[in-house]
DNA sequence: ATTTGTCTGGAACGATCGGTCAAGACCAAG
DNA sequence: CTTGGTCTTGACCGATCGTTCCAGACAAAT
């Protein structure tokens, strides 16, 4: 039996999600795919689809790092509120920074895709409603440790809460301006009482 | 000396306008811009110009309509502090309605073009810059008539609206439940006390 | 060393992209 | 009616799009 791929499938998909990242699915060309992620063409189409199975692997992949990972060490890390204000400190942190890379590929493509995509629409949809419940989980675990007051109410509060992050988002790449995150992120904390 | 257009340049380029808002700069080819417009490609590109510039054209008109215009009926209509309120359940309407053209086009093309592209960049923050305004504007007027308490910050609770308002125009794209925006709209109306 | 079957690199596909151009249609001025 | 010049129409341009395919490179199994 012949040969393994010698490329990491993991790593060029990484890649990819990064180009999807920055310029969006429209404006990314398989010839961008294939010269940021180091492999032809061939083995593009026969490791990771057409285009749209592509992105929606670049898009689990982003949900699984930036999302799942993220929430996970974020809980490990702090306890309830701490965890939440952590979160917008977090996006102040990237968005300043800058790179290529601003803002949030689900956000992104929320935008561009979700209206037109039925598949990517559901996608975008549950991770969202995973963003609601992290910051509802945390509500609730603050409330019950007595760091959040009782007559915050979990769902509106993280639904609101869920709504400044992903302007942050926005921002990050119209205005990236530490001022007018940080007063985004000094009204979440003010949320949370 | 000859002949004038058959054609209203302004209505075609509201055309222009839906159909960009719609599916995006990338997404919309000429192709699509001539059959929605109604008038033939020459046409196009002796009025307009290039498919930038027609965008460019397209952007100044929304925020013609959507934003100036916007803004002057609300505070036509309303007090300072209704007028925020009435802001956000005009954008609970619209996102509930549905159509193909949820959201934002600023909004929108703040994810996917202003990271790249300068003169859409630049259009794009000081529109965003002048929603801020807006309800600073309310608020400030709100705090003078003693509708909005003194102890609310003016530009913090600007941004964080401006921020949750963007955010209502995501979920119009991908989220557009009713209870979810009214979630917003009411920590919305919460922080103005 | 030969066979085996995947992986690689690049040529090539038809379709569509944004943009141009020339020729005819058309109305107003002379 | 003739002339002058703009608008319309549709063919057309080279480039690039997403996708397919095939011949050669290659390592493991025999």
């Amino acid at each position: 039996m012949p040969w393994e791929k010698n490329f990491d499938a993991d790593e060029a998909l990484t890649k990819a999600m990064h180009a999807f990242w920055a310029r969006g699915y429209e404006a990314t060309s398989i010839n961008d795919l294939v010269d940021c992620m180091g492999i032809n063409r061939g083995s593009l189409y026969a490791t990771f689809g057409d285009k749209h199975s592509l992105f929606l692997g670049a898009l689990r992949q982003y949900r699984a790092v930036h999302l799942h990972d993220w929430v996970a060490s974020l809980t490990r890390a702090h306890g309830p509120r701490d965890g939440i204000v952590a979160a917008f400190e977090q996006a102040i942190a990237a968005a300043v920074e800058g790179g290529s890379c601003s803002g949030c590929l689900l956000v992104n493509t929320a935008l561009e895709l979700s209206p037109h995509d039925q598949e990517v629409s559901a996608f975008v949809r549950n991770s969202l409603i995973e963003m609601e419940t992290f910051f509802r989980d945390g509500i609730e675990r603050g409330q019950a440790v007595g760091e959040i007051p009782a007559h915050i109410a979990p769902v509106d509060t993280a639904r609101a809460l869920l709504g400044l992050f992903i302007a942050m988002r926005v921002f990050s790449r119209s205005r990236p301006e530490e001022s007018l995150l940080r007063s985004v992120a000094n009204q979440a904390r003010a949320m949370l009482g």
